[in-house]
DNA sequence: CGCTTGCAACTTGTACACAAGTACTCTAGG
DNA sequence: CCTAGAGTACTTGTGTACAAGTTGCAAGCG
């Protein structure tokens, strides 16, 4: 195809050819645009992005650093499938990093820091009353790097985005289904958890922010069995029996 | 200098050219052969490594994105220089990780684990009495993964290892220093950590594996005091004032 | 009919030339 | 003597040609 779906996502022409090629393969490997399990022509990506390939390979290196694509040698590359195990074990990552930041953050939090988390929470009930989800979920993020510069550890959030997008990826949003997930409830234990910061409970925390972020634990399975083709290597590009007789990486 | 100081390191030919030069630059970064904070030229680095930019530059992106370069578009690329806070954020990732994985570990170590673990840590002891710190080192590292394979998260080992080369920074052997840390104890807390795991005892064990951890926290004060240019900008070269400028990325 | 072998069409890996941008220096003018 | 400005010598970013390797097919042979 000489239009690209690609561009049509949005033509930004922010930052260097790179950085540009990286956030559009990686969002259409993220809504599904490229199917899990596909192949990754380069030279299709140089027609598709309108960059050489000399920044479609950055793009493709860093995305197989995160894991989102493999490259084989001299065969090819493809977008990863979805992986159960993978993200279990990437809610295991974010649940230890984000229980000992909730810890942390409740023997350091200030009353002042209470109330601009309580006005977060706020804004984030508006953004679920409104149904903006996507409001919701960038207010929700910052909400937890907040808690991390409260903490005295805000660079701990680059840890937990290394392996959030695993989890991302398993969002309904991503995936083109109607089933909607219910926001209220997380919105309401946010605002349960800055009440208990501001008594500067750190176990209590910890232990409600395990359970909030393991609610999204059910989701892996879930989709697994309404999704199963996403879950493995699609016959006839390049055969999955192959390349894992060459388990090279 | 035409003579390489890198390739005299070792002349090791194996794996694609971009890995080739990635661990030699890596090594190299971490044994202060280049210093932290020095300019690293993309063709200078050609010269001494026998590859072309391509691969040069691939090595350092990884690097960057693992936060030992800085890449300073159209400016330069400076080693990172060591960085205390890092190392504190650094601490605290692994920390919650390794406590995490020691309290999962626990509940599901079977009895033939056990000895296996209880076998690993005598190997250990046989590494220190033989004053092979380089075998310790590596047997460490593997007792570490071990625990990880056994809590059935044995990837959680890439976000440690992610973490861990800014712990490893301060390790005298890399600072060239003559202060040698003490083995014994490790190998010491290891036994003692086995044994914690095989009574089942989740939550005395992520305590025993945090203090473990924890012990190398004086390291990046102490190493402050001693080589204090080593953290910051040194200059003449590319000036951190006007680097400070332009906060890019 | 089955197997082997060689060719053709891909893939990613590397080298290199050039483009774009920055910093330092030297010179000319006040 | 001091300052402003242009030029030069760097830097990294990008495009592109070519090298090395793999896969699949198809033709030829036993």
């Amino acid at each position: 195809m000489t239009f690209s779906a690609l561009s049509l996502v949005r033509a930004d022409d922010s930052g260097s050819a790179a950085e540009r090629a990286y956030k559009l393969i990686r969002q259409a490997i993220l809504d599904l645009t490229f199917l899990p399990g596909s192949a990754l022509s380069e030279t299709a990506l140089v027609e598709q992005i309108g960059v050489s390939r000399t920044p479609i390979r950055q793009a493709l290196q860093r995305l197989e650093h995160e894991q989102l694509v493999r490259i084989f040698p001299q065969r090819g590359t493809t977008v990863a499938p979805l992986d159960i195990a993978g993200f279990r074990e990437a809610l295991f990552t974010r649940v230890a990093l984000e229980a000992a930041v909730a810890a942390e953050a409740a023997r350091r939090i200030t009353p002042q820091q209470c109330k601009e988390l309580a006005l977060e929470v706020q804004a984030q009930e508006r953004a679920v009353t409104q149904g903006d989800d996507d409001a919701f979920f960038r207010l929700n993020e910052v909400f937890h790097r907040r808690l991390m510069a409260i903490a005295g550890v805000p660079n701990v959030w680059s840890a937990v985005d290394a392996v959030k997008v695993h989890l991302d990826r398993f969002r309904a949003g991503h995936l083109g289904l109607n089933e909607r997930y219910p926001l209220e409830p997380v919105v309401e234990e946010h605002a349960a958890l800055v009440e208990t910061l501001s008594r500067g409970d750190g176990s209590a925390a910890a232990g409600q922010m395990r359970a909030h972020i393991e609610k999204v634990a059910p989701r892996a399975e879930l989709l697994h069995a309404q999704r199963p083709e996403l879950f493995s290597w699609p016959p006839g590009l390049i055969g999955p029996a192959r390349l894992r007789s060459l388990p090279n990486r």
